[in-house]
DNA sequence: TGATCGGTGTGAGCGGGATCACATCGTCGG
DNA sequence: CCGACGATGTGATCCCGCTCACACCGATCA
């Protein structure tokens, strides 16, 4: 169809294991749409069972308290997918999703997946690891909100923005820089706390902010001031 | 062996669609192990892999900070697992297991595991269903951490342990009660802050004490309590 | 070029809840 | 029957960080 310009699975990491030609006829039973950025693409408790291939583009996972905080949860680049919770146990969609960038997604149903894994248990066996990388992150971030106060929590943040951009083994580089409202989003704090916590370290000179870049200037300071919060008195 | 009174796995739940015959043949590739309360059965980071089935007992999954702060997660009855995160991506152990009751584990190794898995696609779904399940727990426990109150929070729990002891339906009955601190451990607030909320509770006549039992009177009234902070101003 | 708007910086103030510190109160073991 | 210990109730205090409020600094657009 003219509107979209590819409508096949090739990009799915998950589906890598198919032939092309299991791939296409994949394909064929799926519904494709396009989003732009900011659109919504699935409702938290919506009724929807499909799994959803992001085919292009990037979504985030998202959930709003009643009375409007968001919180953020996992980032879903091209070539990953979201939705396996309710293809799997039939329930409600337990999050929201809206896209980030203007995304091509691809909605399987429920039957279909379930045959496609009982058929291929190797991607059975992918979607338990994702499951399980799932869960392990899920923890890891229960913790910190359990032990870490709000500033060390933003600390934690820039650890693990700095990770990718490693240059050397005691600077960073986070570019482009998340807006300081998203940070907050995803380690339950204000954008106001973020604003203060990158102060107070640009002050101390273990960052700088460029233009749209952050420089982390010492990674060890970073970890330490983390570390020993956790480690308590 | 005399040192356990059974070493079968029949009353694990996963286990129940295979036969007699093939459960008996996985028992043999097991090893059981006796706990008594309080023991430690797997430490947060250790090296063990194995998928571990609670045979008898009761186990509960905690960890601790560096400081000594307790985090709770999910118990396990008898007839359920845990470790399949390990058994599954290979990684470390992500929380420690303590057991809560006197316990009988039985061990079966990942590449034993796997192969069960692979053979009986029932049992793979089955597992995929569970991990479902625990990320849906954690999604909400993460969205009650970062815009819930902490007495909200508490008074959610109660909300929790009150569902399976309802009493038509406006009054439920929790026994026996667990210790504040446990209370405490599962929400991440104090002992004290605990004991303060059903102070509060107590006084507005809400919820009365008993011996070993909480008696809550007004279960709609708990539940708009924590809703109209949910919902926010 | 001014206006609007989203992102950012930072001060002031207040309140929830963690922390510390005791007082009870049962229950168990001796 | 007493002492010890774990669980509980409650007051006093203090401080983190949320909230509110406002200024600033680009962009984008009429």
């Amino acid at each position: 169809m003219a509107d979209h310009p590819i409508s096949s699975l090739d990009p799915i990491e998950l589906l890598k294991p198919l032939t092309p030609v299991e791939r296409a006829a994949l394909a064929r039973q799926c519904r494709f749409r396009r989003y732009r950025t900011e659109e919504q693409i699935t409702d938290h408790l919506g009724e929807g069972r499909d799994i959803c291939f992001v085919v292009l583009g990037r979504v985030r996972v998202v959930n709003h308290s009643l009375s409007g905080k968001e919180v953020s949860f996992d980032d879903v680049p091209a070539g990953g997918f979201f939705g396996e919770l309710s293809a799997i146990d039939g329930g409600r969609r337990s999050a929201s999703v809206v896209a980030v960038a203007d995304s091509l997604i691809a909605f399987l149903g429920p039957r279909a997946f379930q045959e496609l894994l009982t058929r291929h248990p190797e991607l059975a066996w992918q979607v338990m690891k994702r499951l399980a990388a799932v869960v392990r992150a899920a923890t890891a971030r229960i913790m910190d909100l359990s032990t870490l106060a709000a500033n060390n929590r933003v600390q934690a943040e820039l650890l693990r923005l700095a990770k990718p951009g490693m240059k050397g083994n005691s600077t960073a580089v986070i570019a482009p820089v998340p807006a300081h409202s998203d940070i907050a989003a995803r380690v339950s704090t204000t954008r106001e706390t973020v604003a203060r916590v990158l102060s107070d370290l640009a002050r101390d000179g273990i960052v700088k902010r460029r233009a749209d870049t952050l420089v982390i200037r010492d990674v060890g300071a970073l970890e330490r001031m983390v570390e020993e919060v956790r480690g308590g008195a």
